[in-house]
DNA sequence: CTGTATCCAGAAGGATACTG
DNA sequence: CAGTATCCTTCTGGATACAG
């Protein structure tokens, strides 16, 4: 496992390989905005707006720039139409799509695990 | 527990609420060192120089940060043997092991869909 | 309504040197 | 070997004001 990073003449991406750009997915991916945006999308086309009220506490600023993250990496589109007030929709894509459920496990665990969590960091800052 | 947030009796946690504390909780997890550190502790004790050369590329005090919260939080436990010179081993708990297959699961889609996060973010980048 | 443009504080993370 | 300590730079994200 100490290969040094060759792809993509081979096969083998490796995000613990420091150059390798699966990296740099990774940590867009794993993050807690992505992971909520994505969550929240899961049902559909969603507004501006929407998703940044079932997000509550996203600064218009922060989600502006998560989405465009999101966009950039094709993992959801932007479409905006010509109405007055603006309506702007955001959709996942196909390939978003495949990241609803990897996410939403994640997400539930931080529900779920929340009294075991709080537990544990109890007794370590107890000693 | 002394807690700002509690859910409504009957509910469960949500980490969209902004101050529910999975919020937090999922901050932690879904995080690019946490789903490195986690996959590469799922075969069992680590030293922390193992760790640190199986993690290219991070530094020592961003690892023992990382490794800290992870233990705090319950997530692994960290031994310390009196030899010289000195072994520490780190060790994934029972709730720790919980996450290996949601975080490897992350790690695995940022590997395998880097052609088409990379042919989406060309495609972004040239309009 | 859906953003953009600034500015700014704090957190994350890297580099280097050093210790038990 | 497994860290600490320190300093420094970069990134994240919040607040505010404003535009189309």
């Amino acid at each position: 496992m100490n290969l040094r990073y060759a792809p993509p003449a081979g096969r083998s991406w490796n995000v613990l390989v420091a150059e390798c750009p699966s990296r740099t997915s990774l940590a867009r991916i794993a993050n807690k905005w992505t992971a909520m945006v994505i969550t929240v999308l899961e049902n559909g086309p969603m507004r501006f707006g929407d998703i940044r009220s079932a997000l509550e506490g996203i600064s218009a600023k922060v989600l502006t720039d998560t989405l465009r993250d999101l966009e950039r990496d094709g993992m959801l589109t932007r479409e905006v139409y010509g109405e007055i007030p603006p309506r702007v929709e955001y959709e996942l894509t196909p390939l978003g799509r495949t990241l609803i459920e990897p996410l939403a496990v994640l997400c539930r665990w931080a529900e779920q695990h929340i009294p075991e969590v709080l537990a544990a960091r109890d007794a370590y800052d107890d000693r």
